[in-house]
Parts: C-alpha cells; sequence; structure tokens
RNA sequence: GUCCCAGUAGCUCAGUAGGAUAGAGCAACAGCCUUCUAAGCUGUGGGUCGGGCGUUCGAAUCGCUCCUGGGACACCA
C-alpha cells in the first residue's frame, strides 16, 4: 500500500476508534468511515462528515457529536496536527505533511509500477471493443471505442484485475454476402460493365480499391465462372484483407487485442443451436408467423425478438448470444462491451438473453461510447457512411497526429456527446492540452540534462525532507492522489480521469517550474531534492500517458 | 409514440458512492522572458447547474414531472 493510502487508513482507525470510545455508535451501527479532501485550504487536508452521518443514531446535534469525537482523538498516532470542527459538524484534520515527502522515494523506487493497486482482487475482466464488422476500414466513432476500450483496459489492469482485450469478428451473416455483392459490381465495373450497386451496399472507395486489386490480378477470370463461385472468392478476399487492414490500424493506433474472435467458428462448433435449446428449456423460446421468438419482454426488453427467422436462418441476435454465453463459459467474472451509440437499442436484450440463459445480471456491463462530431475551421465536418466519405480512424491519425488523436478521445466522457476540434488538436500552443502536458514531461528531461552537463549528480542521495514550499506540497499531494486515481478511473470505468488527472499534475509542474529553481548550484541539498521530485514527476507523467497510449517526448 | 444519452461560465467540458463559498481550459482583460524551453507562469471579471416539485441537517449529484438537443427503436447487421 501506499503512503498517502497507509496515512488515511489510520486516520480512519483513529476515527472509527474515537466514536467506539465516545459511545456514538456500536460497531454493527458504524457507517463507513468517509474521508474527503476538502475544496478550500482553510477546511485542513482531510475532513470526515461523520459527526453529521452519526445524528440520527446517537440522537444528538451533529456539532456536539464532532466535539465528542474530537477529544476521544488519539492525534499522536496518525500525523495529524491540528482538528478543526467547522460549518454544520465537519471534523476538519490538518496533517503534519512531512509524511507527504516519503512519496518522492516511493516512486523513485517503484518507477512505473507506482500507481499499482490490488483493488481488483485478480478479478477476469474481459473488455470486448471496437468490434467493426471487416466491411470497411475503421473510421471516426470506432476510434473513440478504441481508445476508451484500450485505457480501461489498461487502467483496470493497473487497478489489480486480470484484463482479456477481445475483438469479435462478424465475419458471418448477411453482411458479409452484400460485401462480396458490393465488390462483385465493382469488379464488373472495373472491367468495363455497366452495372449498377446493389442496394444497401458497401459504397467505400476501399471496396473500389479492393475490385481494382482483383481486377489487376485476375483480369477477367472472374466474369466467366459462376456466380457462386464468383461470390465465395471474393467473399474471402474481402474479408481477409478488410481485416488484415483493421489489424494494421489498430496496431498503429497502438491498440493490442489479446483475442480475435471469429463469429464464423460459432456456426462452426454448433453453439448457436445449443443455445437456442437452452432458451427453449429454460421456458422463454416460443414459436409464432413461422418463426422462432425469444420472450426478451419477460426481462424488462420492450418487445420480444425473433431468434430463428422465417426462412431458418439466425438473426443477427441469435449468433451473438452464443457469443456472450461463450465468453462467460471462458470463466470471466465480468464482461464489458463497449458499443457505439448506434448499438444502444441492443443493450435491454443482450442483457435479457444473458438472464435467460440463467446467468447473473450485472456480469455483463454496457459502456456506450457516444457519437464524435469533427470541427475544422470552426465548420462542422460532414460525413456520411452510404457515400462512403466517412473520416477514417486513418485520415484523422494522419491529420492530427496520433498522440492528439488519443487524448482528445480519451479527455472525455465516453457518454457524453464529443465536439473534437481539430485545430485545437493541431496547434502547438498553451491551449492544447496534449501539448501542455507533453511539455511538462520534455521540461523535466530538459532540467535533468542540464543538471547533468553542470555537473550535478542527477542520481545523488536526496534528503526529501527539504521539500517544504507551497508548490512543492501540492506536487506532492497530486502525486500521493495517482493510485487512488486509477483505482476510480477503474471502478467507474471512467478512464477520462486520467488526462484530467495527469493535467493537473502536468499543471502543478509547470507552476512549480515558474516559483523556484530546480538547479542551484549555490544550494547542492535543495537541487538534489528538487530533481528527486521531478524526477518522480516525470515517472507518473509517463505512467498516465502510457495508460492512455499517448507517448512522452523527452524534447519539443 | 417508447427507450437510451446529454443539458453546468460566451465556447468546450470536469464535477456521477449527496457535503462547506460549483471548478478547469479556451475566449476577454491586466501583468511576467539578461534567469533550468514563454509550447510556460501570475492575477481579474464571468453562473437561475434547462424549468418545476419532492426526498433530508444538506442536492449539479437521488426520485417524479415537463422542456430542449442527439441517438436508437426490423424476421438488417
Amino acid at each position: 500500500m501506499n503512503i498517502v493510502a497507509e496515512v488515511e487508513q489510520q486516520l480512519k482507525n483513529e476515527i472509527e476508534a474515537a466514536i467506539l470510545k465516545a459511545e456514538l455508535a456500536s460497531k454493527e451501527e458504524m457507517p463507513e468511515i468517509i474521508l474527503e479532501t476538502p475544496k478550500e485550504k482553510e477546511h485542513g487536508d482531510y475532513a470526515t462528515n461523520m459527526a453529521m452521518q452519526l445524528a440520527r443514531i446517537a440522537k444528538k446535534a451533529p456539532k456536539q457529536i464532532a466535539e465528542e469525537i474530537v477529544e476521544q482523538i488519539d492525534t499522536g498516532q496518525a500525523s495529524v496536527k491540528k482538528i478543526d470542527i467547522a460549518g454544520p459538524g465537519f471534523i476538519n484534520f490538518f496533517m503534519d505533511q512531512s509524511f507527504l515527502t516519503k512519496v518522492v522515494t516511493e516512486i523513485n523506487e517503484a518507477k512505473s509500477q507506482y500507481g499499482k493497486s490490488d483493488h481488483g482482487a485478480g478479478k477476469k475482466v474481459q473488455i470486448e471493443f471496437v468490434s467493426a464488422n471487416p466491411t470497411g476500414t475503421l473510421h471516426l466513432g470506432h476510434a473513440r471505442g478504441a481508445a476508451y476500450g484500450d485505457a480501461l483496459a489498461n487502467v483496470m489492469e493497473k487497478a489489480g484485475y486480470e484484463v482479456d482485450r477481445e475483438y469479435y469478428i462478424n465475419d458471418a451473416g448477411n453482411q458479409i454476402n452484400l460485401l462480396a455483392k458490393s465488390i462483385e459490381a465493382r469488379y464488373f465495373q472495373a472491367v468495363g460493365h455497366d452495372v449498377e450497386m446493389p442496394e444497401d451496399s458497401y459504397r467505400g472507395k476501399d471496396i473500389i480499391e479492393l475490385a481494382n486489386d482483383l481486377y489487376k490480378e485476375h483480369g477477367n477470370h472472374y466474369v466467366d465462372v459462376t456466380e457462386e463461385e464468383r461470390l465465395e472468392a471474393f467473399r474471402q478476399h474481402g474479408l481477409d484483407h478488410l481485416l488484415e487492414r483493421i489489424k494494421k490500424d489498430l496496431e498503429e493506433y497502438r491498440v493490442p487485442f489479446d483475442t480475435w474472435f471469429s463469429e464464423t467458428s460459432l456456426y462452426e462448433t454448433g453453439v448457436i443451436g445449443t443455445v437456442v435449446d437452452q432458451l427453449r428449456e429454460n421456458g422463454y423460446v416460443y414459436e409464432q408467423d413461422g418463426a422462432t421468438w425469444f420472450k426478451s419482454t419477460d426481462f424488462g426488453d420492450d418487445k420480444d425478438r425473433v431468434l430463428v427467422k422465417q426462412d431458418g436462418t439466425y438473426t443477427y441476435l441469435t449468433p451473438d448470444i452464443a457469443y456472450h454465453q461463450n465468453k462467460i463459459d471462458r470463466g470471466f467474472d465480468e464482461l464489458i462491451n463497449v458499443w457505439g451509440a448506434d448499438h444502444h437499442g441492443y443493450v435491454n436484450r443482450m442483457k435479457a438473453a444473458i438472464q435467460a440463459l440463467g446467468n447473473p445480471k450485472d456480469i455483463l456491463d454496457i459502456k456506450i461510447v457516444q457519437i464524435v462530431h469533427l470541427y475544422q475551421d470552426g465548420e462542422k465536418v460532414k460525413m456520411s457512411k452510404r457515400t462512403g466519405k466517412a473520416v477514417t480512424m486513418q485520415e484523422l491519425i494522419d491529420e492530427v497526429g496520433l498522440d492528439a488523436t488519443r487524448y482528445f478521445f480519451i479527455m472525455r466522457s465516453n457518454d457524453s456527446h464529443l465536439d473534437f476540434d481539430m485545430d485545437l488538436a493541431t496547434s502547438e500552443s498553451n491551449e492544447n492540452p496534449v501539448y501542455y502536458v507533453q511539455y511538462a514531461h520534455a521540461r523535466i528531461c530538459s532540467m535533468l540534462k542540464q543538471a547533468e552537463e553542470k555537473g550535478v549528480d542527477v542520481n545523488a542521495e536526496a534528503d526529501v525532507s527539504l521539500l517544504t514550499s507551497e508548490k512543492e506540497i501540492d506536487l506532492l499531494k497530486r502525486l500521493g492522489d495517482y493510485p487512488q486515481v486509477i483505482a476510480e478511473a477503474a471502478n467507474k470505468k471512467m478512464p477520462h480521469r486520467i488526462p484530467q488527472y495527469v493535467f493537473e499534475l502536468a499543471g502543478d509542474l509547470h507552476s512549480f517550474y515558474n516559483a523556484e529553481k530546480v538547479i542551484d548550484l549555490e544550494n547542492a541539498e535543495q537541487t538534489h531534492a528538487r530533481i528527486a521530485l521531478i524526477k518522480a514527476v516525470r515517472i507518473v507523467i509517463q505512467d498516465a500517458l502510457n495508460l492512455i497510449g499517448v507517448h512522452a517526448p523527452e524534447q519539443m
């Protein structure tokens, strides 16, 4: 456990002991001891609202309860310097902050391990994200989902979960047939035939390229073969190439996956039928109008859903149910799906299916990533999937850069619509949060380099107790918060807490830089202490950026 | 019509296990480079937390209701 958490725990123990000693509540009645960090510095380093919480149990006024608690607290134990009672009954603790300096030593020893916790207790979690159909290249929405899923996975791993990242490849079903037909039409056009695109076909330029490649390689060969042979060849060609392209894009985007799961494999092993049988056995399946229905309304869905169509084929839902059961059978304690906003209507039926198969409701958590709007030159960038003019992930990265793309996608809460300001993302100025944070890192590297050039031993033993100025304390506190920030980002599945945090840490660093001189050849002791401090800051900035897939440059 | 998400400063957004006087960045205004990177720092102004009702010691936060914006509502995937 890190030093800050230790001190907080100790203080909580003291508070609880004091409440028991004052006989305000019994062990059984004891509410959870909540310690918060007040916004106002006059309210101390920590505050607790226990007096208000206990008002009902102890049947006394909060102010009086607060006084009784304070009387019983053993201040010597937990580095408490002063205690105040304020407002409606808050107890404010002013700490002897010398313990904070230990965080520097702790970070410099732990390096990238700092911030780790066992909060997740080794719980096995699977995060399924992106999972774009292999019928085109990845676009904007996928990029946001990829950034979110990857950052969440990293954060949860750091918080002590065992995380598996998976991509579900929808390589079966109608959309793949449509893909084959789309390529076919483009192929005939390449050959020189005047053919119309099929209805609802994929009209992106990637499809044209695929068809042109086929023409270049095979010439007129596919004009004369049977339609069946032609479509099969095009289907396979399209799938292979588009999937390869998706994998390549994600790799460049620094988003790795542990597992690529093929939908087709579900058909091959016959588990889809098994799952339908299971649902029927559990009493949630009926036949009507020649189709097989799932009674999802039993679990709060709007209407019942078709599992097997009149023509005997499955709907999209059915293999997906089998897929989710397969995930559960693989032994994960929790499944997290990251879906685009256009799939949110799907949430209830999937959760219904999970329950109908006898699984606990909470095993599946679906995170919806909201729509992205691009802005350039103050104008909204229009896009349309049908005409194939969607902005692809690759185009966006080419335009604004990888680091900015990832940072911008992750800095906002996933369930809030995102206005992506491309001008801001590419601006090399203090308006741009990515540069602001990266600059803090580069600045530290530069200082360390200068120190070495001036003959300062940057690895010298440092007396961190010398770090007592206001800006230094601010930095120490911020550094101490890091493990808690990670744990919370993981628990609440809110990885946007990370860029928020690192932005604040960068601000503290810049502020410190302007207020204090780090390298002072007249004062070696202080120089060593401050170098130890900025080294710790560098480690945390680096680590936080790493979690969200952004590079920490040594020079800018 | 039903469901989901959102509505907080001029703009983009934090704040979501209920806490004290609601925050940040940008924009506006006023300052700081002979000094470790000014891609930086310091300060000022700026609010009916969409409206209303409720829950309680206390609500941006929880509940109900209405308004606005976006999305989803197939025997498509």
